[in-house]
DNA sequence: CGAAAAATCGTGCCCGTTCACGGAAATTCC
DNA sequence: GGAATTTCCGTGAACGGGCACGATTTTTCG
């Protein structure tokens, strides 16, 4: 039971060398005969020798660094919380020899993406923490980084490239889904004839949505649910605010149930706020400051959120874990808790 | 951004003590004079010091100990599968300085639960690892150990008393929704007028049903989804094995919809294979070798499993990072995947 | 006041690795 | 064969903190 435990002499005095040969051949950084190289791997095998970690962490010269590929974030945006996390995180695991660094990129432009990429692969990071903004830059990032055996974690929505290393994200399809039950709670078929989706004008650039699944989850739960609705979207253009009120004139008083499927509900608050509907249920998601005040105001009915802090927040945990001591996370995809707020339990959030 | 590191020397000389005052503030262990105590915390403070974790984890002689309190299992029997996890994550984390030590009793004794409580008490572990068998005895423990700060994880089932630590296991209720959605999937009202579930006859003794929310969210369902269907009991004494086919009589070849709550349906295999009945649907749970083996003779229709060995192993490694870098975990409650098992996809489970 | 006891505190070794440095051995070359 | 390289390998100083031991200071008390 008591097993003595072997150190990196007892390897080097078994194989007859010192314990710098041993440790040159434990991190195979050559200088080593192929004879004694030999000599001190069979050591290793027979005596079951496992170095000591935290002599090896404390020893350790070179400190490792997690990357995080974010947009720039706009002040109050989704992505600032996204960072926020990701510092706190940093912050978390400072001191263990683990650094943190931000690659950033304008949302807008795609060439800004690969060329936070190429810094990105230049400053050889240990791991990366990124949300899929660009379908094919990330896979073309995602492909590097498993050849170069770096693991990355997908925050926000993933890819199903196969190779992430984890993902820690809402469940989207879901979210969309309980998003049209919230919607369409106890509301009579006949009340659920039209359903209005108001979405981003975004430039072609933009290869990927990630909120397509969560709108298949929306159609889905409508189609199952209220077959003869139609669902029908209205497109605004957030880098031109005086045309959103023009684009919304389509959203007559007398269309009630109204979604957005990314963070921006914002945006439409205004118009809210001038064009009053009874009746009118309004859905958006993420709790941004300026959604939650939409949200006090009345002006939203309900918003799914998650703690978005969090994610990125453990993506960094989980990997400085599997740096420093090569431990797996429990489970591979992690799926935050939909929280569903409304005016009533908007407070200490 | 490059901070230098501040380490106990530096605090000393700000405080204009040695290092080995430092120290004896920072574990405070006495023998300091109020007045450098007082110089010491001031320049921790200033300084904003955090001792090197790997140095100290390096130096520290003591190992802080892991119990696991867990009935003496029985060969092939749940409890060994969760011992085996247990003993699995112990052998992870050996070598951090922390051992692992289980403390067993009988699981048709509660005295012999108290006896070992008292045992692991005096052992004073670190953490404690427990599935909640006996409600009282469990309690008690529970408030011990928050009263001496010990962090306990409960695994399989758990007790709402708000203080463990964390919670490894099935979602008992939705498994019994489950269990009564499969066991009913694709059949008319008419054909479910009559579900049999088989249950074990405790001793008084044992003052908690682990099932019981299994047991409610299977009712909940019935009950919603075939308001006319009843539910009957049949009540079987393991430790008589030729008393349980006489109650088996009940189980006529017309009923055709069986179930057990607990990991025991291997228990009336035998009666099943001896009185068989065509298109009967028979659900248990858990992946036992022996219920495994009536899934493959297509005695038992289906199996709710789960890694049961993965609770204990989590809850061990959860346990070790709390103590070794007092991190907690992502989530205090930890749901495994419900699996279902068939004939079809029993293979390398 | 001075010795004994008690309260404080400093010193130095240890934990098991990493890694730079320089020396020894082997190889090459003239 | 001897000098110049090249290849290999041992040495010892970090890394930052824990803790035993003994030294120093303060307090106690006759």
């Amino acid at each position: 039971m008591e097993e003595k435990k072997i150190t990196i002499f007892d390897v080097a005095a078994r194989a007859g060398v010192s314990k710098g040969t041993v440790d040159r051949v434990l991190h195979n950084r050559g200088e080593v005969s192929r004879k004694s190289a030999e000599k001190v791997r069979k050591a290793i095998e027979e005596l079951n020798y496992e170095p000591n970690l935290y002599a090896s962490l404390l020893a350790t010269k070179k400190s490792r660094m997690i990357a995080c590929l974010l947009p720039e974030p706009e002040a109050g945006e989704y992505w600032e919380k996204v960072r926020n996390g990701f510092l706190a995180g940093g912050a978390e695991v400072a001191g263990l020899n683990i650094v943190t660094r931000l690659f950033s990129y304008d949302q807008y432009d795609p060439s800004s993406f690969d060329r936070a990429c190429e810094n990105l692969l230049a400053a050889a990071p240990a791991g990366v923490v990124l949300p899929p903004l660009f379908k094919n830059g990330t896979m073309s990032l995602a492909s590097k980084l498993k050849a170069m055996d770096i693991p990355y974690v997908y925050v926000d929505t993933k890819l199903e490239d196969g190779d992430y290393f984890a993902y820690f994200g809402m469940p989207m399809y879901q979210s969309g889904y309980l998003c049209a039950a919230l919607l369409t709670e106890r509301l009579e078929p006949e009340e659920v004839k039209d359903v209005v989706v108001v979405r981003i004008i975004r430039d072609k650039s933009r290869q990927s949505d990630p909120t397509v699944s969560r709108r298949e989850g929306f159609t889905d739960y409508i189609l199952d649910h209220f077959p003869d609705c139609s669902i029908s979207n209205i497109f605004i253009d957030p880098s031109r605010p005086e045309s959103i009120s023009k684009a919304l004139k389509e959203l007559t008083p007398e269309r009630k149930l109204v979604v957005m499927f990314n963070s921006r509900i914002h945006l439409i608050a205004d118009f809210l706020r001038r064009n009053p509907s009874p009746g009118r249920r309004v859905i958006g998601f993420d709790n941004l400051d300026r959604n939650m005040d939409a949200l006090r105001d009345g002006l939203v009915t309900l918003l799914i959120a998650q703690h978005t802090e969090r994610q990125s927040h453990n993506a960094v945990l989980t990997l400085s874990d599997y740096i420093l001591v090569g431990k797996k996370p429990l489970n591979r995809d992690n799926y935050v808790h939909m929280d569903i707020l409304s005016r009533l339990n908007i407070d200490n959030y």
